[in-house]
DNA sequence: AGTTAGCACTCTAGCCATCTGAGTGCTAAC
DNA sequence: GTTAGCACTCAGATGGCTAGAGTGCTAACT
């Protein structure tokens, strides 16, 4: 594609984003192009359109992108836009502010996002594929039953409410909890299922233990979102049936959480656009994700959810920002 | 107001909230009233507009109910429902299947009662309005710092990473944790604050202590909603402006998290209908609150939000249910 | 008294025809 | 390769028209 259709494309694309009406030829010269006339950006709108970048709702329209525009728009056109001072200063604030504990952080990063993005917020908080457990605790609630507390990597936690002898009191329970902590300290789940049984440890409770482990596991997969009163105000959601296929997925966490999982980069952005959505319910919606670290080891996944028409330079940059300070949060906090 | 009115508001709103479309004299003729005439039902409809119990849209249209009306047939006309076996069977299965934990049990509560009720669910986890402290203890994280995790009243549990003396092993952590339960246990965060100092702990770490506390507060206040995508399929709600207005109130956690802490029923059911509201954002909505029990001391409050032409009937048959069943679950799990 | 049939009247929603204007593609000239 | 000019297309807005659902009122009936 030669320079004079990328800029056409490219203006067409952003056009297209602000106004969400077909761009004519008449506007292009007008608002990009004076040096060239409306016909011959027509001439080259239409080449456009052959080869796949724009398309007409109808014969006397004016252009919109396909998803392959946007793609390529997306990965040869896309200008680096930067988060302007007073949102970093502010953001950096509320951080402070507010991050006090993983999901509050996991929290204020969907809010924040959403409202940057103006958009939907998807959060995935830690993948513990394979959580340690680094100290499990137990406290005496009645005479027969204990909470079973467990701290796993990254500082998750997780209680469950386990049967025990009824004869322990607080100070004996103690005591076998430190003894599960020289037993089952360092291990997974599934370590501690196969692991030597120590004889003074009542194997239910080292069930228990793995079972939370599990817990734990299982929940810090799941998917925070905020921002779905954005998505009703964009136009292409006012099809009461659209927004409502939209909406389902984004309120079917397990979905939600394995589209991410699937898609959650190594490093850099993922973006996806469309069509190229792996669930037929999200062909109207593209998808900018991206990983954040705490440390080396813990990571989650953060995006942002919108029409294809998403501004996804400024997107992109506000995303790349808030996945920053929301690892340097989770790193303040737990590593 | 006569016998017969009553039936034909009953009719009206029935119908109503079957059809969503204004109810004229001759659909209640043919559909309730075989052994009325349509002129009959006129009449009677015309004096239920004059005392406020029904409106018209327009002039030569149907009778729709106001909310007065609705609020009539709530305190009065509403038929006892049952939930019918199958569900109750179904539900009670999935709690005990899925309610591990606290919050697990929460969130499958929101879920089912959205389903079950067509509409939106809320759901806000125990009020710990002043939580004791159960239990403290800290686990080592590298030297000079070290988590702190607490148990509070109904084994609500919070961690937070504190600074420690950096020559403190887990050994030396796991005594002064033996000091603080010793010194603090039973009390709330504001007595922590006023307690006569042990000179042999940290101020500081008696201060993270209460702070921790004060988070299981706020954290339990906020609100689990469930079935956005309901709202979305309700007619009154395909107005973009009217949907986005209800959307706002329902992400906003305070607010929705104040407005239900203010209704919540001490016992029954409490219903809340278009203008009753006192948040203007909800004057299209109709609210079903109650409260669930675990045991005698925790309890939060459960509901559902939809059009004020709600099937008041149904939804709150199912959600005493689910309120009941959730209870229950939470109280095997914690008492 | 309350009920009912009859009837004129009202108002919306759907339908159709018309009009306007933005935008196109094509041709011929530059 | 670019541009002016022009005929053509089509969505969307406008406005009249009609059908039909539903009303209120009057007068007769029980």
């Amino acid at each position: 594609m030669d320079q004079r259709k990328q800029r056409i494309l490219g203006a067409v694309v952003s056009d297209y984003t602000k106004t969400v009406v077909p761009v004519g030829s008449h506007a292009l010269a007008a608002r990009y192009f004076l040096e060239l006339s409306s016909a011959t950006i027509r001439n080259e709108l239409s080449e456009l359109v052959d080869d796949g970048f724009l398309a007409q709702p109808h014969a006397s329209a004016g252009r919109i992108p396909t998803d392959q525009g946007y793609r390529y728009f997306v990965d040869f056109l896309l200008p680096q836009e930067i988060v302007e001072p007073p949102i970093r200063r502010q953001v950096r604030q509320s951080f402070e502010e507010v991050a006090y504990d993983v999901e509050a952080t996991l929290e204020l990063a969907a809010a924040t996002l959403s409202r940057l993005s103006d958009n939907v917020a998807l959060v995935t908080g830690p993948t513990n594929s394979s959580s340690k457990l680094l100290h499990a605790e137990l406290v005496w609630i009645r005479p027969g039953q204990a909470l079973l507390v467990e701290v796993g990597s990254g500082n998750a936690v997780n209680q469950r409410v386990v049967e025990v002898e009824a004869k322990l009191d607080q100070v004996e329970l103690t005591e076998v909890a430190a003894r599960l902590n020289r037993a089952l300290a360092g291990l997974t789940a599934d370590q501690i299922e196969v692991a030597p049984q120590d004889i003074t440890l009542s194997a239910e409770l080292v069930r228990e233990v793995s079972r939370g482990l599990r817990q734990l596991e299982t929940r810090s997969s799941l998917v925070i979102h905020d921002g779905l009163r954005n998505l009703v105000r964009q136009p292409e959601f006012e099809d009461p049936i659209r927004l409502r296929t939209v909406l389902e997925v984004l309120e079917a966490q397990r979905i939600l959480a394995a589209v991410m999982s699937e898609l959650s980069p190594q490093i850099g952005m993922q973006v996806v656009i469309g069509h190229e959505n792996s669930l037929a319910e999200l062909r109207d919606c593209s998808l900018v994700l991206t990983s954040y670290r705490v440390g080396e080891h813990l990571w989650g996944t953060i995006g942002v959810v919108g029409p294809t028409r998403i501004h996804y330079g400024r997107v992109a940059a506000r995303l790349q920002f808030i996945s920053q300070v929301t690892g340097e949060a989770l790193s303040r906090l737990l590593a």
